[in-house]
Parts: C-alpha cells; structure tokens; sequence
DNA sequence: ATAAGGTTTCCAGTAACTGGAAAGTCAAGG
DNA sequence: CCTTGACTTTCCAGTTACTGGAAACCTTAT
C-alpha cells in the first residue's frame, strides 16, 4: 500500500501522512527497494486513530502517549488507565463544548429563518 | 471590563483576545483615555462564540462569517440559512467523529484495565 | 511615593502543517 | 524499447493561529 492509499484510507492528505513519518509518529512499515514508504491496515488504524484525535484538539505529543499506550509492551496499567480516563474526561468536555456550540447555531438558524426584521431575537443575545 | 476579566469570562488567555482585536475579529467596544480596551457583555459572549468554535477546527475566516450572520443587518435570510446550515451539518460530523474517538479509547480502557497480558485485545486490534 | 500588578506595542518563535521545486520511479500505450 | 503521465522522494520556504518576552506605560494599594 502506497502512501497515497494509506492516506486515503486514513482521510489525510499525502503530506501529513509523510510529515507524520518524518516526525516518528507514524511510521510505514517499511521501504520498497526504491525508497517509496509501505503502509498496511495496522498503520492506517493508527494514522486514522490520529486523525480524529488531532480533530479534537490533542496536540501531537498527547497523540503518541495515546499510541505508546497500544505499542508500549512494558506499560503499566495503572499508567493506561490513568491517561486514557484523563483523555476520556477530556473528550466528555469537548462533546459538551460541542453541544453548546450546536444550539447556539440551531438557535440562530431557527431565529433568523424567515425574514429581515430588524429586531431579530439573535441581534438581541450576540449583538 | 478590562481585557483580562473579558478573557477569563470567555474562557481565552489573554494573549488570544488581543490578537483577535488586532485582526479585527472581535473588536474591544473601545478604549479607556489611557489605551486599555474595554470590553462589555455582548464583547465576551462573541469572544465565547469564537472560542467554542475555533475548538472544534472552524478556521478564523469561518468564525468572522458566523459572526457576521449576527452583526450584517442587510443579511439576506437565504444567505443566514445556507451558511449556519453547512456548519451545523459539519459540527454534526464532528459530533460522530467524537463519539468514535470516544468509543475507541473507552474500548481501550475496558480492555487494558486489569492486567499486562501480552495478548491485550487492543494490541491485536491496532496493532 | 513606591511597589506590585495589569496593560500597551512590537517583534520573534512555535506547532502543525502546506505548497512548490527538482528529481527519481512505475505502469500503460505505441 | 520508449515515452508519457501519474506517483513518489527530499528539501526548503511559507502559512495559520497563536504564544512568549522585552520595554514602557497605567492603576491601585499600601
């Protein structure tokens, strides 16, 4: 699987994909004799595993504390549970900051649907 | 209201809501005779807005077309409708990917809680 | 009046890409 | 076999949206 493939798979652009190489987060499996990058399925779970996270707002490093936690053989635990929960919490606060953002919008789609008064209730709350 | 008590309402460092007044996103309502900005009520709840959507990836030049959906007295509710429409579809979307995000790790969690068995059900998943 | 803390502008630096150039590689058609 | 077009490589520069720090000014509380 080339790069373009895996990058497809994963909903990435090519560059990222390589950047992400080049930065040790993804790594292709390994090299055709030509020096084109391979990626399997395995790969592509972790570059679509970052890509979701990195839509959420976890910065790079937090992205590879999350797959250290797949790849890490020695890890403990209790180190898993405790920054995975962590990340939990935090996803849970995101989907509630999302929510909001969600009415807000449905709020100022269902206000402002009709006509151009110039009292519109929305005028009102944000302006 | 200063900057600082403007920021801590709405959640931004400081930093951010100097920058935001500096390309002209969320403007200070004015200024003290000394130069301070000022910011009052409606300020924090567009600063609040942005900061929301800017957490979930809206690019600036999308949070300054919603923004403007509240401030553009000459809208055309057609151009209101469509525009706020796309982007609740689109938080929509992300709504999904947040939840996949959060079941992926939740999963994870479950599986990896008890103990260090090599043979951990999300090793074989991802890796 | 002076010290502490908030604010200003300006300028440099960072994170995470993103675009573009120059060159090598591969697969299909002639 | 040769070419053409799409795909890939490395390298380096540019972008977005901040973020940190310096130097100087303002405010408030002792």
């Amino acid at each position: 699987m080339n790069i373009s493939a895996a990058a497809q798979a994963a909903g990435l652009p090519v560059k990222t994909v390589r950047y992400y190489a080049d930065i040790g987060l993804v790594d292709p499996v390994d090299r055709t004799p030509s020096g084109y990058r391979r990626y399997d399925q395995s790969a592509v779970r972790r570059l679509t595993f970052v890509r979701r996270a990195r839509e959420f707002g976890f910065p790079i490093d937090a992205c590879r504390d999350l797959l250290g936690l797949y790849q890490d053989q020695n890890r403990s635990s209790a180190d898993v549970k405790r920054l995975a929960a962590q990340r939990l919490e935090e996803i849970r606060e995101k989907q509630r900051e999302l929510q909001s953002l969600h009415d807000d919008l449905a709020h100022l789609v269902h206000a402002c649907s009709g006509d151009q008064r110039p009292d519109c209730p929305i005028l009102n709350y944000l302006g």
